[in-house]
This record gives structure tokens, C-alpha cells and sequence, in this order.
DNA sequence: TAAAATCGTTGACCTACATCAAGACTTTTA
DNA sequence: TAAAAGTCTTGATGTAGGTCAACGATTTTA
């Protein structure tokens, strides 16, 4: 398991010097149930997680109180509000888990430990941050598509995802109705 | 011009220990004029800049090549590519000055070099980018509402944007046309 | 395992915003 | 400072996707 996180690191810091015991010592492995949440609006983050199986939703409350999809994660991903967990400051995300999950927490105060004590983790945590920073900028630019067009990006880009999100859950990160995407669908893959 | 930096590092590290003679040393000013272009898609960011004084959009181009602001930015803001700087990859996104605008800028060596040396400058950047990310993830999200409230939002938030900048510009970052916005006034401001 | 809830699909109708066009006003350029 | 270019406004018309409703299929719950 902690393999998995090691494994991540690697790929991103390849001259990494990390020890498995580090890791070991500062992560916590932590079982979620599918619909539980991770985190919720107006809750501080205390923890980050590294999913090492399963996955999550992430979503806003519009003012009228609706649920908007903002992302996904799957395995190795890291969920948790960095704005929220660096500052410790109320979020305004709500992190749902889409079927039962293991994670790798680490508390905010651990993290803050390991940052000053490992140059790695440093690089490693910067690198992760600053490509998170590009993703929602391209996301919101990808808006200005039509539904049809955001729709076949998705797909390219995750095949598989129509394997593991319902179409409710991909209709609300795409920012459609259900029945929208069901006619989507039916008109463009014939 | 040096001091305006100063501050906003001390607004948000109050207990900040780092000196003008710093900010001299890894800072350089810079001139552009309006119209000029900070970065462009498929370049490099080499530098991030601090605006002294003036404004900017950034924006994408769409897949048909239409541009799409993603922002503004005015003074005591931070411009450039975060992902790109730190990575020193090619970015997506073009930051265009809408008037004449003077920056202090540095280097992603220099910035390397200072994030190494100074505690504070460290824990700044990471507020700084912490928050950043929040307000993708925010904005997004707002596409959800519709361009009336998005327009609404948008005057709250920064009463005096329509006094910078114009209607066109507004228009493309609320992700609606000229017209529509035109229309939009005209019917809520009576 | 029966009942209840949720999901995907389809149809009918509606509305917010896009597109195209054209004129008045303002800013930039030579 | 005259010409050219860009901006704002308004009108007429088109369309993508929303809303509401209904039904079978699947999943969840008791």
C-alpha cells in the first residue's frame, strides 16, 4: 500500500530519497464507504489523502443549492482542499466518494513536518500543486465548448471513465441535464 | 515601487523578516505597454511579474480559436503560468496587458533561489498559490449560475471592473457575447 | 425478497443566449 | 485632424439545452 504513494513520488521526483519508513511514519491508512464524505463546505481539511484504491467526486453548491461536479479522482490521486488544509481555512468543496475507497492521510501539521524536513517532498508537493493550478484554468476555458464538444474531450481523454461514473454524476461535472447527455450520447455514438 | 511588494508579502505573512534589500537584489522592473503580451501559448514562462500598476486578461484560445479571458488582473497581483514556470514546460496560456503596465519580474531561477533562502518568501508563495487555485475551482463552478448572476457576481465582487475594463473583455471572461451583455445591462440596471 | 428509491431514456414544449446585420459613437493611427 | 478601426447598441431570427412528465430497468434498503 504504501508502495503505491512511493511508487507516485518516484514518477514525479525521479532522483527522489525518500524512505518507505518515512512514509510509513507519517501516513495514516484510512477506509471510506461509497457516499461517505471526505470533506464538506464550511468544514476545515484536516487531512490529505493519496487514493491508493477507489474513487471521489468533488462538487460546489450553487447558490441555489445545487450539486455541481468539479472533478474526479481515481487511484493516485490526491483529494483534499489545498486552499482550505495550507491556510486552514473553511472550504468551499465537498469531497464525496463514489465507491468504497482507501486512502493514505497525512494531517495538515505532518504535512507542514515533512515539507520543511524533505527537499523531495518539497519539489514533489510544488510540482503537484502547480499542475493542479493549469487543470482548473483549461477546465473552465473547456466551457466555453458546446456540451457535445466537452463531451468527446472527456472521453479522450478518460476512456474508461463511463465504466466507473454514472452519467448522472458525468451530466453534472459537464454542466448538463441528464436527459441532455442521454441525447448527447445517443446522437453521437450510432 | 519596490515597497508595494514589500507589502503584500507582510499583509500575508505578517510576521515577515525579509528585507527591501532582497527584493532589489531578485527583482528587476519591467515596462509593457498596452496591448503587449506577457506570455503566449506554446512558450515558456521565464519570468513572474508583480503589477505595480495597470491591468491584464489572461485568456485561451478555444478549439475553433476563438480567445476566452479567464481573468484580470490589476495591481498587487502575480501574473504568469504557475505550472509553466515551475516546470519550465510550454504553457496554454496567453496573458495580454490592457494598459500600459509596469511589473517587477523574476526569474524562475531567482525565484527557485529565494523560495531556497527565505522561509517567509516560501510560505507566501504557497498562500499565494493555495488561494489561487481556490479561485479556479470557484469560478468554475459559477458557470453554473446563469450569465445574469455570473454578471451580478462579478460587479459585487469588483464594483469597479467596468470602469477598467471593457465591455468586450467582460463579455468574453462571463463567457457570453458583446450583445448579450449589452442586453443584460440594459435590463438589470434600470 | 419485496418495497422503495434511483437511474437512464424518450417525448413535448420553452427560453436564454447565439448569430447576423446595421447604425451611432469612440478610439487609434497615419 | 481626417480616415480607419474598433466598440456599443438595437432588431430580427435561430438553436442548444433546460424543464416537466412518464415509464421500464437497476440498485438500495428494510
Amino acid at each position: 500500500m504504501y508502495d503505491k504513494l512511493l511508487d507516485h513520488i518516484r514518477q514525479n521526483v525521479p532522483a527522489t530519497s525518500i524512505k518507505k519508513q518515512i512514509i510509513e511514519e507519517y501516513f495514516t491508512p484510512k477506509l471510506f464507504e461509497k457516499k461517505e464524505h471526505f470533506l464538506k463546505q464550511g468544514y476545515i481539511c484536516k487531512f490529505a489523502g493519496f487514493v491508493i484504491e477507489g474513487c471521489y467526486r468533488n462538487y460546489i453548491l450553487s447558490t441555489e443549492g445545487k450539486e455541481v461536479n468539479t472533478g474526479f479522482g481515481f487511484e493516485n490521486w490526491w483529494l483534499g482542499d489545498v486552499s482550505s488544509f495550507v491556510n486552514q481555512t473553511p472550504t468551499l468543496i465537498n469531497t464525496q466518494f463514489l465507491e468504497d475507497t482507501t486512502l493514505l492521510t497525512i494531517t495538515a501539521k505532518n504535512h507542514l513536518d515533512l515539507l520543511e524536513k524533505s527537499q523531495c517532498f518539497r519539489e514533489y508537493t510544488n510540482k503537484l500543486r502547480s499542475t493542479a493550478t493549469t487543470a482548473s484554468v483549461l477546465k473552465l476555458s473547456g466551457l466555453s465548448e458546446s456540451a457535445s464538444t466537452r463531451y468527446k474531450v472527456l472521453l479522450e481523454k478518460y476512456p474508461k471513465i463511463q465504466q466507473r461514473i454514472s452519467q448522472k454524476q458525468i451530466a453534472s461535472f459537464l454542466q448538463i441535464t441528464p436527459e441532455a447527455l442521454c441525447r448527447l450520447r445517443k446522437s453521437e455514438i450510432p
